[in-house]
Order: structure tokens, then C-alpha cells, then sequence
DNA sequence: TTGTAGGCGTTATCAA
DNA sequence: TTGATAACGCCTACAA
């Protein structure tokens, strides 16, 4: 019956009551700021509560209220930068709202994502977060039992306990492709992601339908898919380059872009003047690159926020929250396309906004009006 | 008595063993992978777990046994890419121990490190692995009551449950430094991290006593110390350069180091001839600039795997554990600091190498040899 | 090998 | 306003 003896025993509230002489619910209203507890009692239970070391224990509460206050947030992968800054924007507003989050890789591992969400239901996370995850809805419903309130990125899932960010990925796509079409470019491959991935499904869709609506044909040759990282747009464009030398590439996002340039740099290709390209996020180091990679944007960091927030109403269940909400992207035109030659001051121009992305220099709300709600737009340096 | 009645009631162990007409410890053992249960039995509770759709709480688990089977991981800022390659190296060794993550980001603000600290205590984590976080040593050991084992990166802090991962900080520093002096220059400004950190006291240190073996009075004029950021580094070297000029500059980390090039792009100072730059750290990101950024490396993943192994054989306590353990660091001599000019080839051999940090293109356990066990040490592109 | 009887530390439901 | 008492769902002695 007796615990190891080597630990001490916990201080409890029962301990603390009965050292502030008062009941149990009493410390425990004191702890919750109840309302009705007069200043006198709740001192002399601080008191005790200090003079104890007491702790209250989160899961003794949880077990018997139900709620964890605890969000399981689920990527593939927080090296990306891309995730990072997506798991920031969670991060930001949960802390706020009193969570804790259960941070999740799957590594683009079907069965460790499964298991993850098995995990986490079994941990009774009060919400799910999930970015870049595979789509079978199935999983989903099963994994957590329908019970969970979801929001999921770029999920095909559909349910009443499930909200849908759809990043614009196909009109993303799309606008990224006709720039190129606009160059004067014909031969326009795709390097593409993973086809578990919904938002890389998203984008192959728009990448082909800028084509259909320029009248050139899809080719089939054109397209490979792979892990959407940097090594993975290397070999592809190492592939893609050796074999048709296409005139331009078109990347699921900035990563494999600039695994791409690693490519071309190896066969001694010239951006953007032998092969143009353009990647997909807008993450940090597309701007680092040279030349600087033109690229689709999407707001990472306000799309964490807004998947937080979005989770959070669900979680109050006061409010209709939408089922689906549309993120929207824009197209940044800087120097990888070959749309213009960047000047030096347009170079540093771009440098300098992306200080702005240090979220630590930031005060905490700095960027609360700055919410997403535009269409999807095209900006050059300039604007 | 009746819980909210809009639930309806959970799946619970005992309803399973009601279900396959066995007792609740059955059950229980099953679960629990006890191997005195007979294969039908098993067979009959795991199908009625199934036909139930029951989920066990890890909850209740954790209440009755004291362990939550959870780690508290706390860092400055997940969307600073060395955390993220830390926070990489944990989760892949937590996770495979049967481990979940509370990611918690203090976003350097010492008040939130604490009320993280103090939530992660009150959630029973197992273990505790802090990463750049202040070293007063007294507040962890309050906030964690001296109960929670811990691995802590650079800090001071001293107890009998603490491990300490201590990076070369000095040592990586008066390379990075003596390198400089030995280029032939003689007025090196240090751009510091905050004084908050001991890692980035180590490194001041390390300018300090590379400086003073050279005979090189110390400035404190050419000391500017700030948020370890992008812009952090961009503001102190724009004022570190419009006032004296110095020749080059040593960074707390490659972030800092990235935002002082765009300060010296700013001012229309080239690099390496103007400045010369070095940074710390070597996150991918110092080999994407240009020129590419000569640094000193820290394994970063491979420091978030040893610090989570060190807690788990800490948790396991049949073992000794080390109270201090020393990470090595090496100097990387790349294009911004005017060693040499490189060559197209020998940038092609550097991007490519940085493709092989593609944590999810590797399989998963392909990088278990690579321990980090070497002494600090220099490298050269050709090696 | 399996069953029984607490108790882990809270909060909720009453009544006082 | 506060106090007793019963859950929350599981695990661990111990007995069978």
C-alpha cells in the first residue's frame, strides 16, 4: 500500500487544508478563483499553500474535469522552417489561452502519425492541430474516435467536429505557373510533393490547369513527386535537368526550390537565365539565396494563429465555427524567375522586410491586426 | 452525480472487462503487456477493446503510477532554426522511448520561463530538458521543487538531479577569433547575445581571452550585446560599423551574423574585404548566404539526442548519470571571413553537404553512430 | 494466472 | 460561504 518510500510523499490539498484548517473544496476554490472565498480564508490558504511547497496536480484536475487544457499539434517535420513558424503562431496563442501543446513530428511517416493521434487521444488532448498530415479521413475518425475537435490543414476530412484551413494552393500554383507562362517559358516541369499531402495534390492541380488554360500540353515527364525537402528537389531537378532541360521549374516549395539551385549550380546552369525557377511558402531563406527565389507566399506564422484561434471557439462551442476556411497566398516576384534583374537596393529591400520575421523581437501582440483575410494577391518588390 | 449528459459516458477499463468476462487487472495487464495472460484471453480482451472502441487514459495511468511518461522541452524560440534541429534530436529519442513532448517557447522572456516552468512541474513531466534558458539557478530549483530530473544546456546550475550539457562556448570563441587575428586583423567587434544566456557569455569570454593571448587590448566599444537575432545582429552592427569601422566581426550565432551582412549591404560594405564575418552555431541557413558564412558548428541534433538520452538514463536511475558533459565545436572556415576566395566547386561540395541535414529523407536511425564525441577542432572546406 | 479492494489528487454535489 | 463525500479511470497489493 505504501508508495516507494525513497519519494517523500507529495504535498496534497488535503494536506493543505488541513494545515489552513479549513476543507478541501475550500483550498481547491481558492486555487480556481472561485468567486466565493473570503479574503481572510483564501490568505490564510495561500499561507499554507507557500509554507507547504504544494503543487496542485494538472492530471488529478483533468481526470476529474475532463479537460486537459492540453493541444496536441501535429507536422511533419519542426526542422522545416516552414512548420517552425507555423507552430509559433500555435504556440503564441495557446499559451495565452492557458494550453499546453503536445508537439508531434511524423516525419512524413504515415504510421507514426497514426500512432501520434493514438497517442494523443489516449493523453485526452482537448484539441488537435494538424499541418501537412496525410488525408485519409478515415484515420482521422478513427484515431480519435470522432470525439476531438479538430483543425486540420489541407485535410480532405470532413466532419462536424473538424475545421478545414485550406491554404489556395491551386490558385497559388496556378499564378506562379502563367508568370512563367508570361516569360515566355514552354517547357515548365513540376517538381512536385508528396501526393499524401493534400496541399502538394493542391498544387500539382493548379500547376496544371495554368498550363490547359495557357493551351500547352501537360507532361506527364515533366512532373516528379518526392519528399518535399531539399535533397528531395535536388535529386528531382538533378533528374529532370539531366534528362529534358527544361526552361523552367516549378516547385511544390521554397526548400525543394532551393534544393533545385543546388542542382543547377552542380550542372553548371545559370538562374535565371538557363532555368528559371520559383518555389512555394516564402520561407526565410528564400530570401537568403541568390539569386532571391520568387515564390508564393503563404503567412505561416498567421496561419498557426488562425488554426489556434479557429480550435479555441470549437472549444468554447459557443460560437459557429466555420467548417472550412480559405487561407490566401500571393506571389512574390523576386530574382529566381527571371521576371527582372534585382538592382542591389531591391536586394536589400527584401533583406531588410525579413527582419520583421524575428517573432522574439516582436512584442508580444504586434501583430494581432494582421490577421488573414485578403485575397490571394501579387506583389513585387516594389509594392 | 451524471456527468454533462450531452457526453455520453467513455469506454472505461472495467467496461472492457465486463465486455470479455474477465476482471478489470486482466484487462489491465494486457494493456500493459504483462506476460502472465494466457494467448486466448488476450485474445478475448483485445476484441472486445476493439468491439468497445476503448481508449485508455493515460490520465488515470499516470495518477495512480506517478509517471506521465512526458518530457518538458523549453527553448527561446522554435522558429530559431537550431532549435528546431534540437528539438528534432529530442523528439527522435523521446519518441522511440515512449515519450511526448511539451514544447514550450520562453521566447527569451524570463517571466514566461518561469510560468512554463512552474505549469510543466504541476503536469508531473518525467524529466525536464531546458535549452538557452537563463541560468538562475535558484528559480529552477523552485520552480521544479528539486523533484523533476533535468538536462539543461549552458547552465550554472548544480544539483544532484541536473545534468549539464555545456557546449564549448570559449573554446569555439577564441577559435573563431584567433582565426581572425590571424588574417591579420586587428579590430574585432563581438556582436553578443544576451546576457541572460551562458552560452553567450562563454563565447564573450572566449573573444575576450583570444584577444588577450594575441595581446590585443580589449574594447568594450566594439562590444555590442543584443537579442540573438536577425535584426538583433542587423542594429548592432549598423552601429557598431557607422561609429568605428572595425574589420571584422565575431556573432553570438549565425543569425546575428546573417543580419550584420545585410547591415553591410546596407552600408555598401563588401564581405569579406570591407568586414569579415564570422558567426556560431552553422545552421543551414549560413550556407545558403553570400558569401557563405564561416562559423563554428554545433551539432545541433545530435546535442538534442545526447541531452535526451542523458534524461532517460537519468529516469531509468539504475545507471550513474554525469552531472556535466561537454559538447565540442568546431571551426568551419568558409568565404566570409577572407581566408579564401572560394571556388564555384567548393560552394557546389558545401550545398550539397548541406542537403545530408534533411532530417526526413534519412532513414531513422541512420545518424545512431554519429555521437557526438570528438574534440573541438578545425575544418576546412577541402577536408 | 486471475479477482478484489483500495487509493492516486482533484473537483462536483449537495447540505449545512 | 464552507464542509463532507463521492466520483474520475486506472494500477497495485494481496488473496484466491
Amino acid at each position: 500500500m505504501q508508495r516507494n518510500p525513497r519519494r517523500k510523499k507529495r504535498v496534497t490539498l488535503r494536506d493543505v487544508a488541513k494545515h489552513a484548517g479549513v476543507s478541501p473544496k475550500t483550498v481547491s476554490n481558492v486555487l480556481n478563483d472561485w468567486p466565493y472565498v473570503s479574503d481572510e480564508t483564501r490568505r490564510r490558504v495561500q499561507a499554507s499553500i507557500d509554507a507547504l511547497g504544494y503543487r496542485q496536480s494538472i492530471l488529478a484536475a483533468s481526470l476529474r474535469t475532463g479537460r486537459t487544457k492540453t493541444i496536441g499539434v501535429v507536422i511533419p517535420d519542426i526542422t522545416n522552417p516552414f512548420f517552425g513558424q507555423v507552430v509559433r503562431g500555435c504556440e503564441d496563442v495557446l499559451y495565452n489561452a492557458g494550453y499546453s501543446i503536445f508537439l508531434c513530428n511524423t516525419n512524413e511517416d504515415a504510421a507514426k502519425e497514426r500512432t501520434y493521434l493514438d497517442i494523443l487521444a489516449n493523453r485526452r488532448v482537448d484539441g488537435l492541430l494538424l499541418f501537412g498530415a496525410h488525408p485519409s479521413s478515415e484515420e482521422l475518425t478513427a484515431a480519435v474516435h470522432g470525439e476531438i475537435p479538430i483543425v486540420a490543414e489541407d485535410s480532405p476530412a470532413e466532419s462536424d467536429n473538424t475545421t478545414v484551413i485550406d491554404i489556395d494552393n491551386s490558385a497559388g500554383a496556378a499564378m506562379a505557373v502563367r508568370h512563367l507562362l508570361d516569360l515566355g517559358h514552354k517547357r515548365i516541369a513540376h517538381l512536385g510533393g508528396p501526393s499524401e499531402r493534400a496541399a502538394a495534390n493542391g498544387r500539382h492541380e493548379g500547376y496544371q490547369q495554368a498550363l490547359e488554360a495557357a493551351g500547352v500540353d501537360y507532361d506527364p515527364a515533366l512532373v516528379i513527386r518526392c519528399k518535399p525537402t531539399m535533397r528531395g528537389g535536388y535529386h528531382a531537378a538533378l533528374q529532370l535537368l539531366g534528362d529534358e532541360q527544361p526552361a523552367a521549374l516549378f516547385c511544390y516549395n521554397d526548400l525543394m526550390a532551393i534544393g533545385a539551385m543546388v542542382a543547377c549550380r552542380r550542372l553548371g546552369l545559370e538562374i535565371p537565365d538557363d532555368v528559371a525557377i520559383v518555389g512555394f511558402d516564402d520561407i526565410a531563406m528564400a530570401s537568403l539565396v541568390t539569386p532571391i527565389l520568387t515564390t508564393v507566399r503563404v503567412q505561416q506564422y498567421e496561419m498557426g494563429r488562425l488554426a489556434s484561434e479557429l480550435l479555441l471557439k470549437r472549444l468554447g462551442d459557443d460560437e459557429e465555427v466555420p467548417g472550412r476556411v480559405k487561407v490566401p497566398v500571393e506571389l512574390i516576384v523576386r530574382g529566381s524567375c527571371g521576371a527582372k534583374r534585382m538592382s542591389s537596393r531591391q536586394v536589400s529591400l527584401i533583406l531588410e522586410r525579413l527582419l520583421d520575421s524575428d517573432l522574439v523581437d516582436l512584442a508580444p501582440c504586434e501583430s494581432d491586426e494582421s490577421h488573414i483575410a485578403s485575397q490571394a494577391s501579387c506583389v513585387t518588390p516594389d509594392s
